[in-house]
DNA sequence: ATACCTGCAAAGGCTTTGCGGTTCG
DNA sequence: CGAACCGCAAAGCCTTTGCAGGTAT
């Protein structure tokens, strides 16, 4: 896979770009959330993180992911009061969520919406499509619940 | 406005069928939310009711939402880790919001969104829009800040 | 009369913060 | 070396819950 090894240059690149310090709990962090489809809240990345870093505080993968947050190396996602969720794919995608679970993934929409009447005013910036169904897993033991 | 009491008359209707007692509580919440368009938090709720009735407690709106909700007479709406919100239009629309307040406000939108790619067997069950930007009295103080 | 509802206060999650010591550049 | 970062523990929201008394039907 060459195109994680790609996308870690370019996060230490962004690092050093923004000042921030490249520390083993950074490349962690970064590194799950790239290999991670399902979009993990900070609790799931903090478990992982600490299969390879046992010593790593829940705190700093909250700290780590609000600063990869703020220059844009992940995206915050949330959804029906769970916890917040991280996702590393910063491009132009919508997601299609488990109202059971709530796992989340990426999908690929065709054509803008349009909006008919707009608030007057308001400056849009951009917009996001959120799907919503059961997943795979939850479907199965939907009618045992 | 006779449609405010035309939805009123709905709403005790929906709590007899629903074995739900009509207290002025439960009222004065509903009425609320039918009367705003920006989805307050049960914050903002509480503290509009509480104007009406001082003594009504915070538990008591985090109880009567969510009982609403439960019955479909309105719906949770959360965005950016900002507290939940609430909306009584639960109608199929979209939704606008300001990334800076994070008021709401209802949209329309013209065509069903198309998805590209579906993970398999995800069952969907419906989506929503959202558009973000910046609203109207947050533009204005937007370069000052 | 009784099942449901409420107010109060306490507890529960998730997330943030202050501090002193540590690490990266 | 200095600024940025981390681990730890404590505190801060927002939200839920247990209980005893009150209210709608």
């Amino acid at each position: 896979m060459e195109l994680m090894e790609k996308k870690m240059d370019l996060f230490i690149k962004k690092c050093k770009q923004e000042g921030l310090k490249i520390t083993p709990q950074r490349i962690a962090v970064y590194e799950i959330l790239l290999n991670s489809k399902s979009h993990p809240t900070v609790e799931e990345i903090y478990e992982e993180v600490r299969k390879r870093y046992p010593f790593v505080s829940l705190a700093t993968v909250y700290r780590t992911v609000e600063t990869l947050e703020q220059v844009s190396l992940v995206r915050k996602v949330c959804y029906w009061g769970s916890s917040a969720r991280y996702d590393a794919n910063t491009e132009d995608h919508h997601h299609i969520v488990c109202i059971k679970c709530g796992i989340i993934r990426d999908i690929h929409v065709q054509g803008e919406p349009q909006i008919s009447e707009k608030p007057e005013d308001f400056e849009v910036l951009g917009y996001s499509i959120n799907f919503y169904g059961l997943c795979s897993s939850c479907k199965k033991n939907h009618s045992s619940t």
